[in-house]
DNA sequence: TTTCACTTTAGAATAATTATAAACTAGTTT
DNA sequence: AAACTAGTTTATAATTATTCTAAAGTGAAA
Protein backbone atom coordinates (compact mmCIF):
# COMPACT_ATOMS: atom_id res chain seq x y z
CA UNK A 1 0.00 0.00 0.00
CA UNK A 2 1.61 3.60 -0.90
CA UNK A 3 1.52 6.58 0.97
CA UNK A 4 -1.16 7.86 -1.35
CA UNK A 5 -3.72 5.13 -0.06
CA UNK A 6 -2.97 6.01 3.37
CA UNK A 7 -4.23 9.76 2.30
CA UNK A 8 -7.13 7.93 0.92
CA UNK A 9 -8.22 5.86 3.59
CA UNK A 10 -7.91 9.32 5.86
CA UNK A 11 -10.13 11.67 3.62
CA UNK A 12 -12.65 8.92 3.16
CA UNK A 13 -13.10 8.68 7.31
CA UNK A 14 -13.86 12.30 7.30
CA UNK A 15 -10.25 12.89 8.89
CA UNK A 16 -7.47 15.37 8.31
CA UNK A 17 -4.13 13.42 7.83
CA UNK A 18 -2.58 15.01 11.03
CA UNK A 19 0.90 13.35 12.00
CA UNK A 20 -1.10 11.03 14.42
CA UNK A 21 -3.22 9.87 12.20
CA UNK A 22 -0.74 9.38 9.48
CA UNK A 23 1.17 7.27 12.10
CA UNK A 24 -1.84 4.70 12.68
CA UNK A 25 -2.72 4.54 9.23
CA UNK A 26 0.46 3.71 8.18
CA UNK A 27 1.03 1.37 11.21
CA UNK A 28 -2.81 -0.16 10.31
CA UNK A 29 -2.58 -0.36 6.81
CA UNK A 30 1.26 -0.89 5.50
CA UNK A 31 1.28 -4.66 6.09
CA UNK A 32 0.75 -7.64 3.82
CA UNK A 33 -1.46 -9.62 6.46
CA UNK A 34 -4.50 -8.96 8.22
CA UNK A 35 -3.94 -7.58 11.47
CA UNK A 36 -6.04 -8.17 14.69
CA UNK A 37 -5.48 -6.19 16.86
CA UNK A 38 -7.05 -4.49 20.59
CA UNK A 39 -6.94 -0.31 21.61
CA UNK A 40 -4.51 -1.82 24.49
CA UNK A 41 -2.22 -4.11 22.21
CA UNK A 42 -2.19 -1.42 19.16
CA UNK A 43 -0.91 1.60 21.83
CA UNK A 44 1.95 -0.44 23.15
CA UNK A 45 2.91 -1.58 19.18
CA UNK A 46 2.78 2.39 18.66
CA UNK A 47 5.06 3.21 21.49
CA UNK A 48 7.59 0.64 20.87
CA UNK A 49 7.90 1.68 17.21
CA UNK A 50 7.75 5.39 17.27
CA UNK A 51 9.28 8.25 19.35
CA UNK A 52 6.30 10.03 20.08
CA UNK A 53 3.33 8.78 21.91
CA UNK A 54 0.06 9.37 20.90
CA UNK A 55 -2.64 9.90 23.28
CA UNK A 56 -5.08 6.58 24.34
CA UNK A 57 -8.15 9.34 22.98
CA UNK A 58 -6.34 9.71 19.81
CA UNK A 59 -6.29 6.21 18.93
CA UNK A 60 -9.88 5.40 20.25
CA UNK A 61 -11.14 8.07 17.76
CA UNK A 62 -9.18 7.12 14.54
CA UNK A 63 -9.92 3.70 15.19
CA UNK A 64 -13.24 4.24 15.34
CA UNK A 65 -13.16 6.48 12.60
CA UNK A 66 -11.73 3.66 10.18
CA UNK A 67 -14.67 1.26 11.48
CA UNK A 68 -17.15 3.40 10.58
CA UNK A 69 -15.71 4.19 7.06
CA UNK A 70 -15.58 0.44 6.45
CA UNK A 71 -11.69 0.20 7.12
CA UNK A 72 -11.81 -1.86 9.89
CA UNK A 73 -14.15 -4.47 11.29
CA UNK A 74 -14.63 -5.28 14.95
CA UNK A 75 -14.65 -9.09 15.94
CA UNK A 76 -16.37 -10.12 18.77
CA UNK A 77 -14.91 -12.47 20.42
CA UNK A 78 -14.14 -13.96 24.16
CA UNK A 79 -12.98 -11.44 26.79
CA UNK A 80 -13.96 -7.79 27.64
CA UNK A 81 -11.70 -6.15 25.36
CA UNK A 82 -13.02 -4.73 21.50
CA UNK A 83 -10.53 -6.60 18.38
CA UNK A 84 -10.38 -4.90 15.56
CA UNK A 85 -9.48 -6.35 11.49
CA UNK A 86 -7.79 -4.71 8.96
CA UNK A 87 -9.65 -7.87 7.31
CA UNK A 88 -13.13 -6.48 6.32
CA UNK A 89 -14.12 -8.75 3.75
CA UNK A 90 -16.31 -11.21 4.99
CA UNK A 91 -14.47 -14.16 6.52
CA UNK A 92 -14.28 -16.45 9.78
CA UNK A 93 -11.83 -17.05 12.30
CA UNK A 94 -9.42 -19.93 14.31
CA UNK A 95 -9.48 -18.34 18.08
CA UNK A 96 -6.67 -19.23 20.32
CA UNK A 97 -8.10 -18.93 23.81
CA UNK A 98 -4.53 -19.79 25.49
CA UNK A 99 -2.91 -16.75 23.18
CA UNK A 100 -5.62 -15.02 23.13
CA UNK A 101 -5.17 -14.38 19.24
CA UNK A 102 -7.32 -14.73 15.89
CA UNK A 103 -6.20 -16.45 12.69
CA UNK A 104 -8.12 -15.13 9.20
CA UNK A 105 -10.15 -17.96 7.73
CA UNK A 106 -10.97 -17.42 3.74
CA UNK A 107 -14.87 -17.19 3.53
CA UNK A 108 -14.29 -19.79 1.05
CA UNK A 109 -12.78 -22.25 3.00
CA UNK A 110 -15.89 -22.46 5.11
CA UNK A 111 -18.64 -23.84 2.91
CA UNK A 112 -22.06 -24.39 4.97
CA UNK A 113 -24.62 -26.76 3.77
CA UNK A 114 -27.23 -26.49 5.66
CA UNK A 115 -28.64 -22.93 7.69
CA UNK A 116 -32.05 -22.62 9.09
CA UNK A 117 -33.96 -19.27 7.97
CA UNK A 118 -34.33 -16.23 9.77
CA UNK A 119 -37.08 -15.78 12.63
CA UNK A 120 -40.15 -13.99 11.47
CA UNK A 121 -39.57 -10.65 10.26
CA UNK A 122 -35.63 -11.07 10.04
CA UNK A 123 -33.34 -11.21 7.28
CA UNK A 124 -30.00 -13.16 7.66
CA UNK A 125 -27.35 -10.05 7.39
CA UNK A 126 -24.00 -12.64 7.84
CA UNK A 127 -22.68 -15.37 9.19
CA UNK A 128 -19.84 -15.37 11.43
CA UNK A 129 -17.93 -18.77 12.23
CA UNK A 130 -16.09 -19.11 14.88
CA UNK A 131 -13.75 -21.98 15.09
CA UNK A 132 -12.03 -22.73 19.01
CA UNK A 133 -8.72 -24.05 19.39
CA UNK A 134 -6.52 -26.01 21.72
CA UNK A 135 -3.48 -27.69 22.24
CA UNK B 1 -36.79 -28.99 36.29
CA UNK B 2 -37.96 -30.39 39.94
CA UNK B 3 -36.31 -28.66 43.25
CA UNK B 4 -34.53 -31.94 43.71
CA UNK B 5 -32.45 -31.20 40.77
CA UNK B 6 -31.92 -27.37 41.73
CA UNK B 7 -30.24 -28.53 45.00
CA UNK B 8 -27.83 -31.01 42.56
CA UNK B 9 -27.03 -28.28 40.25
CA UNK B 10 -25.94 -25.91 43.65
CA UNK B 11 -24.06 -29.23 45.45
CA UNK B 12 -22.71 -30.05 42.11
CA UNK B 13 -21.32 -26.22 42.11
CA UNK B 14 -19.48 -26.19 45.09
CA UNK B 15 -22.42 -23.73 46.74
CA UNK B 16 -24.47 -24.28 49.66
CA UNK B 17 -28.30 -24.04 48.72
CA UNK B 18 -28.29 -20.93 50.68
CA UNK B 19 -32.02 -18.96 50.16
CA UNK B 20 -30.18 -16.47 47.66
CA UNK B 21 -28.70 -19.08 45.65
CA UNK B 22 -31.69 -21.08 45.52
CA UNK B 23 -33.47 -18.45 44.29
CA UNK B 24 -30.95 -17.92 41.35
CA UNK B 25 -31.07 -21.23 40.47
CA UNK B 26 -34.86 -21.73 40.68
CA UNK B 27 -34.88 -18.49 38.58
CA UNK B 28 -32.39 -19.72 35.96
CA UNK B 29 -32.92 -23.74 35.91
CA UNK B 30 -37.02 -24.16 36.41
CA UNK B 31 -38.09 -22.84 32.90
CA UNK B 32 -38.63 -24.96 29.35
CA UNK B 33 -36.71 -23.00 27.27
CA UNK B 34 -33.15 -21.59 26.58
CA UNK B 35 -32.51 -18.23 28.74
CA UNK B 36 -29.89 -15.96 27.75
CA UNK B 37 -29.04 -13.43 29.78
CA UNK B 38 -26.51 -10.85 30.97
CA UNK B 39 -25.77 -10.10 35.13
CA UNK B 40 -27.30 -6.83 34.44
CA UNK B 41 -30.68 -8.51 33.05
CA UNK B 42 -30.77 -11.17 35.55
CA UNK B 43 -30.49 -8.53 37.90
CA UNK B 44 -33.50 -6.61 37.08
CA UNK B 45 -35.52 -9.63 36.79
CA UNK B 46 -34.73 -11.42 40.10
CA UNK B 47 -35.56 -7.71 41.54
CA UNK B 48 -38.55 -7.70 39.80
CA UNK B 49 -39.67 -11.24 40.72
CA UNK B 50 -38.98 -11.58 44.19
CA UNK B 51 -39.51 -8.93 47.07
CA UNK B 52 -35.86 -9.50 48.85
CA UNK B 53 -32.91 -7.73 46.81
CA UNK B 54 -30.05 -10.03 46.00
CA UNK B 55 -26.40 -8.28 45.93
CA UNK B 56 -25.09 -7.80 42.37
CA UNK B 57 -22.07 -9.66 43.70
CA UNK B 58 -24.02 -12.68 45.01
CA UNK B 59 -25.27 -13.10 41.82
CA UNK B 60 -22.22 -12.61 39.74
CA UNK B 61 -20.44 -15.29 42.50
CA UNK B 62 -23.43 -17.57 41.71
CA UNK B 63 -23.52 -17.26 38.28
CA UNK B 64 -19.67 -18.02 37.71
CA UNK B 65 -20.20 -20.87 40.07
CA UNK B 66 -22.52 -22.26 37.65
CA UNK B 67 -20.72 -21.53 34.84
CA UNK B 68 -17.41 -23.37 36.38
CA UNK B 69 -19.30 -26.16 37.18
CA UNK B 70 -20.74 -26.50 33.61
CA UNK B 71 -24.34 -25.43 34.36
CA UNK B 72 -23.92 -22.41 32.32
CA UNK B 73 -22.03 -21.42 29.38
CA UNK B 74 -20.85 -18.00 28.46
CA UNK B 75 -21.74 -16.24 24.87
CA UNK B 76 -19.42 -14.51 23.31
CA UNK B 77 -21.52 -11.82 21.13
CA UNK B 78 -21.31 -8.00 20.56
CA UNK B 79 -20.89 -5.24 22.99
CA UNK B 80 -19.23 -4.84 26.54
CA UNK B 81 -21.38 -7.21 28.63
CA UNK B 82 -20.74 -10.76 28.91
CA UNK B 83 -23.92 -13.02 27.97
CA UNK B 84 -24.80 -16.40 29.71
CA UNK B 85 -26.59 -19.48 28.38
CA UNK B 86 -28.46 -22.19 30.65
CA UNK B 87 -28.54 -24.00 27.49
CA UNK B 88 -24.87 -25.87 27.58
CA UNK B 89 -25.11 -28.03 24.56
CA UNK B 90 -22.84 -27.12 21.54
CA UNK B 91 -25.33 -25.33 19.62
CA UNK B 92 -25.55 -21.72 17.63
CA UNK B 93 -27.10 -18.35 17.93
CA UNK B 94 -29.27 -16.53 15.77
CA UNK B 95 -27.80 -12.38 16.94
CA UNK B 96 -30.32 -9.93 16.53
CA UNK B 97 -28.27 -6.49 16.97
CA UNK B 98 -31.59 -4.56 17.39
CA UNK B 99 -32.52 -5.79 20.40
CA UNK B 100 -29.69 -7.57 21.68
CA UNK B 101 -31.20 -10.74 21.34
CA UNK B 102 -29.74 -14.09 21.24
CA UNK B 103 -32.15 -16.96 19.54
CA UNK B 104 -30.85 -20.55 19.86
CA UNK B 105 -30.10 -22.71 16.45
CA UNK B 106 -29.83 -26.23 17.17
CA UNK B 107 -26.68 -27.86 16.74
CA UNK B 108 -28.25 -30.37 13.79
CA UNK B 109 -29.65 -27.51 11.89
CA UNK B 110 -26.31 -25.63 10.42
CA UNK B 111 -24.56 -28.40 8.42
CA UNK B 112 -20.93 -27.77 7.83
CA UNK B 113 -19.19 -29.24 4.60
CA UNK B 114 -15.84 -28.08 4.37
CA UNK B 115 -14.00 -26.76 6.99
CA UNK B 116 -9.81 -26.18 7.50
CA UNK B 117 -7.62 -27.82 9.24
CA UNK B 118 -6.46 -26.55 12.44
CA UNK B 119 -3.33 -24.58 12.63
CA UNK B 120 0.11 -26.49 13.62
CA UNK B 121 0.05 -28.45 17.18
CA UNK B 122 -3.21 -27.10 17.76
CA UNK B 123 -7.11 -29.14 17.75
CA UNK B 124 -10.11 -27.70 17.08
CA UNK B 125 -12.31 -27.61 20.34
CA UNK B 126 -15.28 -26.68 18.82
CA UNK B 127 -17.27 -24.53 16.11
CA UNK B 128 -19.69 -21.76 16.75
CA UNK B 129 -21.76 -20.18 13.98
CA UNK B 130 -23.70 -17.08 14.85
CA UNK B 131 -26.36 -15.72 12.03
CA UNK B 132 -26.62 -11.76 12.25
CA UNK B 133 -29.35 -10.51 11.45
CA UNK B 134 -30.98 -7.51 10.34
CA UNK B 135 -34.94 -6.18 9.52
C1' DT C 1 -1.42 37.82 11.24
C1' DT C 2 -5.80 36.89 12.60
C1' DT C 3 -9.31 33.71 12.39
C1' DC C 4 -11.51 29.46 13.13
C1' DA C 5 -12.70 24.87 12.54
C1' DC C 6 -10.60 20.91 13.62
C1' DT C 7 -7.39 18.21 16.55
C1' DT C 8 -4.77 16.42 20.41
C1' DT C 9 -4.36 15.59 24.96
C1' DA C 10 -4.67 14.73 30.03
C1' DG C 11 -7.63 13.74 32.97
C1' DA C 12 -12.50 12.98 34.51
C1' DA C 13 -16.52 10.15 33.98
C1' DT C 14 -18.89 5.90 33.09
C1' DA C 15 -19.90 0.99 32.84
C1' DA C 16 -18.96 -3.79 33.74
C1' DT C 17 -16.68 -6.64 36.61
C1' DT C 18 -13.89 -8.21 40.45
C1' DA C 19 -11.91 -7.74 45.09
C1' DT C 20 -12.29 -6.74 49.99
C1' DA C 21 -13.56 -7.02 54.47
C1' DA C 22 -17.03 -6.72 57.93
C1' DA C 23 -21.33 -8.62 59.43
C1' DC C 24 -24.25 -12.69 59.15
C1' DT C 25 -25.75 -17.74 59.05
C1' DA C 26 -25.95 -22.28 60.06
C1' DG C 27 -23.98 -26.55 60.87
C1' DT C 28 -20.73 -28.92 64.40
C1' DT C 29 -18.45 -29.44 68.75
C1' DT C 30 -18.36 -28.85 73.52
C1' DA D 1 -27.79 -24.65 74.66
C1' DA D 2 -23.52 -21.89 73.92
C1' DA D 3 -19.46 -21.45 71.49
C1' DC D 4 -17.02 -22.30 67.49
C1' DT D 5 -16.19 -22.14 62.76
C1' DA D 6 -16.37 -22.44 57.85
C1' DG D 7 -18.78 -20.56 54.51
C1' DT D 8 -21.87 -16.66 52.86
C1' DT D 9 -23.86 -12.14 51.94
C1' DT D 10 -23.37 -7.55 51.39
C1' DA D 11 -21.94 -2.72 50.74
C1' DT D 12 -18.44 -0.59 49.08
C1' DA D 13 -13.85 -0.01 46.99
C1' DA D 14 -10.86 -1.15 43.24
C1' DT D 15 -9.93 -2.30 38.59
C1' DT D 16 -10.36 -2.30 33.61
C1' DA D 17 -11.93 -0.83 29.20
C1' DT D 18 -13.97 2.79 27.08
C1' DT D 19 -15.99 7.34 26.36
C1' DC D 20 -16.41 12.16 27.51
C1' DT D 21 -14.78 16.85 28.38
C1' DA D 22 -12.61 20.89 28.08
C1' DA D 23 -8.43 23.29 27.53
C1' DA D 24 -4.50 24.03 24.67
C1' DG D 25 -2.48 23.26 20.01
C1' DT D 26 -2.34 23.43 14.79
C1' DG D 27 -2.63 24.98 10.36
C1' DA D 28 -5.04 26.38 6.16
C1' DA D 29 -7.43 30.32 4.49
C1' DA D 30 -9.12 35.09 4.82
MN1 LIG E 1 -16.90 -4.17 22.35
MN1 LIG F 1 -16.75 -11.22 29.35
ZN1 LIG G 1 -9.88 -11.42 10.56
ZN1 LIG H 1 -27.96 -20.43 23.41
Amino acid sequence: MKKIDILKKLRSSNLRPTKQRVEIAKFLFEREKTFHFTVESLNKLLTKKSTSKIALATIYNTVHAFKAAGHLSEVEVRGNKSYFDTNVSNHHHFYDSETAELIDINANDIVIQKIPKAPNGKKIKNVEVFINLKN
